[in-house]
DNA sequence: GTGGGTGCAAAGTGTTTGCAAGTGT
DNA sequence: ACACTTGCAAACACTTTGCACCCAC
């Protein structure tokens, strides 16, 4: 929805990238325009398809050399949720503190902000010597919701 | 320091194994006692190493194939700090809710509990209509403390 | 023009697996 | 005995890299 803050982070990493004085090359261009124009998770090889929709000269080690730099950026965050491959979340932009709540049966994905638990993650780290730059909270669970509704379809656990 | 607690650990694990038809083999034994008598966390490399100073005839391969084993039991936990392999973390039986923080500069690890965050994760979880099974929370920050004392000496940061 | 960027395919790295031989129960 | 286990080495899956050509600046 907020596509006019999705295109503002999208012009703060060209900026990053002149910054650098790093070139802003087609293929780079056309995997930015990918990952700003999305608030989905993505993998590396989801980021190479949907950027070759784009521009078929983007390649796989492109977007392999070009994700660290998104992460470097910022704008950015890699995210391990157990799977084999990394996943990579384009909302950290607009929103630096967000956590994530996973469904263990379905798989579904919900990102949530609490003010309450950044304020006692800073006074715990406080505590014990630290200052806090980044925090990750995943919680694991099951969407009881949707499973009232018949809609948490995958694997219901063996 | 409770090597009492740790030697039930072990036990513990022995009897997931044996209640699964599982056996215990010297191999086995040799990875089990190195894992149950340490609580740094560990890698696979580290394990097998580790393992082979007890029985020599451990092969990776039978790390590989344990450690399934040992997070499904749910007495070890795989842990990703964001690097390319994999930690695990065999304090979740004695410590079943603790959390993580890590020094970017020096890498120390600390864990810690809080009953308020839990407490917090559980309430947001249902609002949104999840029931928790697990958590994890890293948080990423500075060992201040360890830099005044001069004690936090890796890499800091070009 | 030049230094960074690109695609390709080969190499790496941590982890998994097929197989024949071995072993706990 | 039988089914589960093992070590070995080959296979995997994802990611990184060397190289020759290319292109943004």
């Amino acid at each position: 929805m907020p596509l006019a803050e999705k295109s503002a982070t999208k012009d703060k990493f060209i900026a990053f990238l002149e910054e650098k004085s790093l070139r802003i090359t087609s293929q780079r261009l056309a995997i930015i325009d990918t990952v700003f124009s999305t608030e989905e998770h993505f993998t590396a090889e989801q980021l190479l398809e949907w950027s070759r929709k784009k521009d078929k000269s983007v390649s796989r080690a492109t977007v392999y050399r070009t994700l660290p730099l998104l992460t470097e950026s910022g704008l950015v965050r890699e995210m391990d949720f157990g799977k084999d491959y990394k996943f990579y979340d384009p909302n950290y932009a607009q929103h630096p503190n967000h956590n994530h709540i996973i469904c263990q049966d379905c798989e579904k994905i919900v990102e949530f902000e609490d003010e309450k638990i950044s304020r006692l993650e800073n006074e715990i780290s406080h505590k014990l010597g630290f200052s806090v730059k980044s925090q990750r909270l995943q919680i694991t669970g099951s969407c009881d919701e949707l499973k009232k509704l018949g809609a948490c379809k995958k694997k219901s656990h063996c």
